[in-house]
RNA sequence: GGGCGGUUAACUCAGCGGUAGAGUGCCACCUUCACACGGUGGAAGCCACUGGUUCGAUCCCAGUACCGCCCA
């Protein structure tokens, strides 16, 4: 089959896809017997939409992972699957109704869930063809959903375990409240950030039992409304300013109440005023507070952050920010408002709604972290603990400051949400506030019967935290049990604990901590051994990519390419503030003025493995992708190269030959120095590859392969291979004593042997490459080793059923690296580039063929002759004792001396040797002062010294001839 | 306030105790029979700054500046 002549990857990647996907090549290894198994888990995307870049990165590096063990021959699982995402699905939901003026509560609870189900069928179903475009490679036939009847099944059973240990608890506690939600949220869902706000100073005037102007305290608070909430004042005990104040009361001005003035050593003297009001029921720190001195709170704000009923009647169902308003007018009008002063305040915002997190006193239920489980160790303990005894590895290694920074400041997790989608919480109440937790409502039942309670009961409407059920995620995917291990399956007991989580720093904490916790605490196995913590994919301006800004890139539309008008219009519709749209417009269109081409899926994917270093983030560069495009494309022309210059021809794989076997001798395959330079080459990049795969270094292994495809094989094996299938013509000598004319028969044989082992070299080497490749760019390795890989006798049937999805991967003999091979390409290759460094400085046009005179060892120059010709573009080479007197200009190569038979400009050619000189000085300065340094040859190791001194002497040898070539040419100007 | 990372060519990034690298871009030449998504040659860097350790520092250590992130 003719291949097309640039690589075309839309066509191929449509077809292979289905191919390895319906013939179950992704299908989970479950072969007991093997002792390698690799398990890696999808961090399961969230079914709120569409996969984003940061997808396509992490997928590329799980994929590659993936691939690369499959061919290894290990057991492999790749576990995917879809997270409910509670809140953020929700509120998707909750939109699209808004947009035909339905709220939830017209549809009720039941009806709702029904339209969440459906929308999480659509997006589901996008996600998973999303990535079946970026090549993945995952056990579809093992997809998991986060609310699959198994995985619900097994959050309930946890949570049951968990309450009956006493470590998930019910309780009325300050949390973390949306106010537009109306839900609590976790600490984690608050993005605490600073804003602008005002610094209130507001009198409190001291209570005094004759009722006479007794003075006043004055505090500073940024949110003045919460005074109504107040319930003391407090200052610093060692404050001498009020040291005499602490234990008298003070009036709460706008409320009839006496507040008393207390001391806390949390107050900070220094700032604002050093007397700060106390309200426990709306402020964390406060809270705190409150609890030490025995205060009870008072809170003001319905869960609609409104004013209650416990504040004074004129507040009342006033928005929280409408009475910030009226209570400052009001201080003010009584005089009681000092100042207000422009102020830097952090503003905690809800992550999904950005609106202002109201701290909120109410009923939650929350994991405990820190308290001692039945086996004395807490929660948060244990996920310490895996991690300090070295079980689970962090690479690079520095995020464990951040994992164990976070567990040993850790708060209890509040779990419960006052939410619709998610997993109810497993919690039946009866009429007189007793609750009982339970696998199920009749179990529940039972348990009140028990307990001596007949009446009904209700279940608890609110649903589980999403991240609940993610923590569970590495043992619920494996159909975990609760009668665990008594019974197990295969897949649990392979694949449990997993290789490595490829995952990026943002949910460290949200999601990696709690699964080591939740899975060591459940099963008592750690959850994964590796964490591999990826960078960031960020917009070239290295801008967080987000809808709201309009810089987010759709990875399929880099594989597939999109208009300009297409990109604008998929960044401006949907956006949360479509004020923003015209921005967007213009931003965009400055930034893709004719869109973006389509790169396929393999160069996306190189580019990502590609920017893949440890510790950053990345600056997604288009330029790059295009780049490694034009990679693909190279491999692509190269193996057209192979190709015809190998169908139906000899490629030197008779049956019984072997490298190395008695037949593979001169007669029937003739090695040249070039094969086996090649083939060396390619010992040491599989082994390179082996060991970047093993670091997680997938940026050096791209660019190991980039480079031995692109550097050392299409640049110069090729080209050499070329010289070695395509006799040198008669116009170019052969070496001395072989002669011209006729080949005599011996002679043609060898030839033929000679090209033999060139095409079994070609070939072979390409097949190496594309299985070595295939993890990466899997799409064009496999169309190209369908053909390829015959031809090398890789696959015995040539009728498509083969594919390389499951050959071996390829693996490094040491043995083959040809030191003596190497020198001998590495020696050619100089004087190539010497022949081609002079052309240039010489101005030679590239068409321009011109003869080469060589001195030095003639055979060894015969030997490189007809490469030299073909690289070099020279007309003829001819090999001397002695270089004829000549203006030409000359390169020295070690011993050798290379003169192009040209006329020149010899006032140029003086100058380039004069300035050739001049560097070689320098560095004959730097060797002199460095070996002549008594320090330096003492105390730096022998062989630094000895090069060192290789190095001089080389300079000096150079520097040398270069001069009498200066000098030939002076001599020969003025004769 | 605590912690982490970054600063290397115009851009995006590797690297590393002993000769500073790649891709893209740029300049010149070349449509040579795999590839113009190409070839050959070339220009381009006080490796942020200041000290220290060392025979030797872009690299290790300390500090400074700037940028970014996380936590409180």
């Amino acid at each position: 089959m003719e291949l097309a002549k640039s690589f075309e990857p839309a066509e191929i990647e449509r077809r292979w896809y289905p191919i390895w996907e319906s013939r179950g090549y992704f299908a989970a290894g479950l072969d007991t017997a093997k002792k390698d198994n690799f398990c890696i888990l999808l961090p399961p995307p969230n079914v709120t939409g569409t996969l984003h870049m940061g997808h396509g990165f992490n997928q590329a590096i799980m994929d590659s992972l993936t691939r690369y063990h499959r061919m290894r021959g290990d057991n492999t699982l790749w576990q995917p699957g879809t997270d409910h995402a509670g809140i953020a699905t929700q509120i998707v939901v909750e939109r699209q109704l808004d947009a035909k003026g339905i709220s939830r509560h017209d549809l009720g609870r039941e009806k709702f869930l029904e339209k969440v189900w459906e929308w999480k069928e659509y997006s589901g179903n996008t996600i998973t063809k999303q990535m079946r475009r970026l090549g993945t490679s995952p056990d579809w036939s093992r997809e998991r959903f986060t609310m699959d009847a198994g995985l619900s099944k097994i959050v309930t059973e946890t949570f049951v375990r968990l309450h009956k240990e006493g470590l998930i608890y019910r309780g009325k506690r300050l949390v973390n409240w949306d106010p537009k939600l109306l839900t609590a949220v976790s600490d984690l869902e608050v993005v605490n950030e600073e804003e602008d706000g005002f610094l209130w100073h507001i009198r409190y005037p001291l209570a005094d039992a004759n009722g006479k102007d007794a003075g006043s305290l004055t505090v500073a608070t940024t949110r003045p409304e919460t005074m109504l909430g107040d319930v003391a004042v407090m200052v610093h005990p060692e404050d001498e300013r009020y040291a005499h104040l602490v234990g008298k009361n003070v009036v709460l001005p706008l409320c009839d109440r006496e507040i008393p003035v207390i001391a806390d050593s949390y107050v900070d003297k220094e700032f604002g005023t050093g007397c700060v009001k106390v309200t426990p029921a709306h402020d964390f720190n406060d809270w705190q507070v409150g609890h030490r001195h025995g205060l009870a709170p008072i809170s003001i704000l319905t869960l609609d952050a409104r004013i209650n009923e416990h504040g004074p009647a004129k507040y009342r169902g006033m928005d929280r920010f409408e009475a910030r308003k009226a209570v400052v007018a009001d201080l003010e009008a009584a005089g009681l408002l000092d100042s207000v002063k422009p102020h830097k305040l952090v503003v905690p915002r809800g992550d999904r709604t950005g609106v202002i997190i109201e701290p909120m006193l109410t009923d939650q239920w929350f994991v405990a972290m820190t308290k001692p489980g039945t086996d004395g160790t807490s929660i948060a303990g244990k996920a310490l603990e895996c991690v300090a005894s070295g079980e689970i590895r962090f690479v690079p290694e520095n995020w464990v400051n951040t994992y164990n920074q976070w567990l040993n400041n850790i708060q209890d997790w509040c779990i419960s949400r006052q939410l619709w989608w998610g997993h109810q919480i497993p919690a039946w109440y009866s009429d007189d506030g007793r609750f009982y937790v339970a696998h199920d409502e009749a179990e529940a039942y039972a348990q009140a019967k028990r307990d001596g309670y007949t009446g009904g009961l209700e279940r608890d409407p609110d649903v589980l935290d999403t991240w609940y059920s993610s923590a569970l995620w590495p043992f619920s995917t494996l159909d975990w049990t609760p009668e665990w291990p008594a019974k197990s399956n295969p897949a649990l007991d392979l694949y449990l604990p997993s290789t490595v989580l490829v995952t990026g720093f943002d949910i460290i904490f949200f999601w990696v901590a709690r699964m080591v916790m939740m899975t060591k605490h459940i099963t008592g196995k750690i959850p994964f051994r590796d964490v591999y913590v990826h960078g960031l994919i960020r917009d070239a301006e290295g801008q967080k990519m987000s809808k709201s800004k309009g810089n987010v890139l759709d990875p399929i539309d880099l594989i597939d390419g999109i208009m300009i008008d297409d990109l604008v219009k998929k960044r401006t519709t949907g956006l949360m503030n479509p004020k923003d749209a015209a921005k967007i417009e213009k931003r965009t269109r400055r930034e893709y003025p004719n869109g973006i081409p389509g790169f396929g899926t393999d160069a996306l994917r190189f580019t990502f493995l590609s920017l893949a270093s440890p510790g950053r983030d990345i600056k997604f560069d288009m330029q790059r992708c295009e780049g490694y495009r034009n990679f693909c494309n190279k491999l692509w022309n190269a193996s057209r190269f192979v190709l015809m210059n190998c169908e139906g021809q000899d490629c030197g794989l008779a049956p019984d030959v072997k490298p190395g076997s008695d037949a593979c001798n001169a007669t029937y395959l003739d090695f040249s120095p070039a094969d086996r330079w090649i083939v060396s080459r390619l010992q040491k990049v599989e082994h390179e590859v082996e060991q970047h795969f093993a670091d997680y270094r997938f940026d050096l292994l791209a660019r190991a392969i980039y480079e031995f495809v692109w550097d050392e094989y299409c640049d110069w094996y090729l080209e050499l291979a070329k010289v070695q299938l395509n006799p040198p013509s008669p116009s170019i000598p052969l070496p001395e004593g072989e002669g011209s004319g006729e080949l005599a028969a011996g002679q043609q044989s060898r030839l033929e042997a000679q090209q033999r082992a060139t095409r079994r070299t070609l070939v072979r080497v390409l097949e190496t490459v594309l299985r070595l490749a295939h993890p990466l760019i899997p799409f064009i390795t496999e169309e190209l080793w369908q053909t390829v890989a015959p031809l090398a006798g890789r696959a015995e049937a040539t009728d498509g059923s083969r594919s390389l999805m499951l050959q071996a991967y390829p693996k490094a003999d040491l043995s083959r690296c040809d030191p003596v091979a190497e020198a001998w390409v590495a020696r050619l290759k100089e004087m190539i580039n010497a022949c081609r460094s002079l052309r240039g400085e010489m101005n030679i046009s590239p068409a321009q063929r011109v003869p080469l005179v060589g001195a030095g060892d003639t055979a060894i120059l015969g030997a490189y002759a007809p490469y030299l010709a073909a690289l070099a573009k020279l007309s003829e080479v001819t090999t001397a004792n002695v270089l004829p007197n000549s203006d030409a200009p000359v390169q020295i190569v070690g011993e050798f001396r290379l003169m192009l038979k040209i006329e020149i400009d010899v006032a140029a050619e003086k100058e380039r040797l004069a300035r050739e000189i001049a560097r070689v000085e320098g560095e004959i300065i730097k060797a002199n002062a460095k070996l002549g340094n008594a320090g330096f040859v003492e105390r730096a190791p022998a062989a630094v010294v000895a090069q060192e001194q290789e190095r001089l002497e080389n300079f000096n040898s150079l520097v040398e001839k270069l001069r009498v070539q200066l000098g030939r040419l002076q001599v020969g100007t003025e004769a």
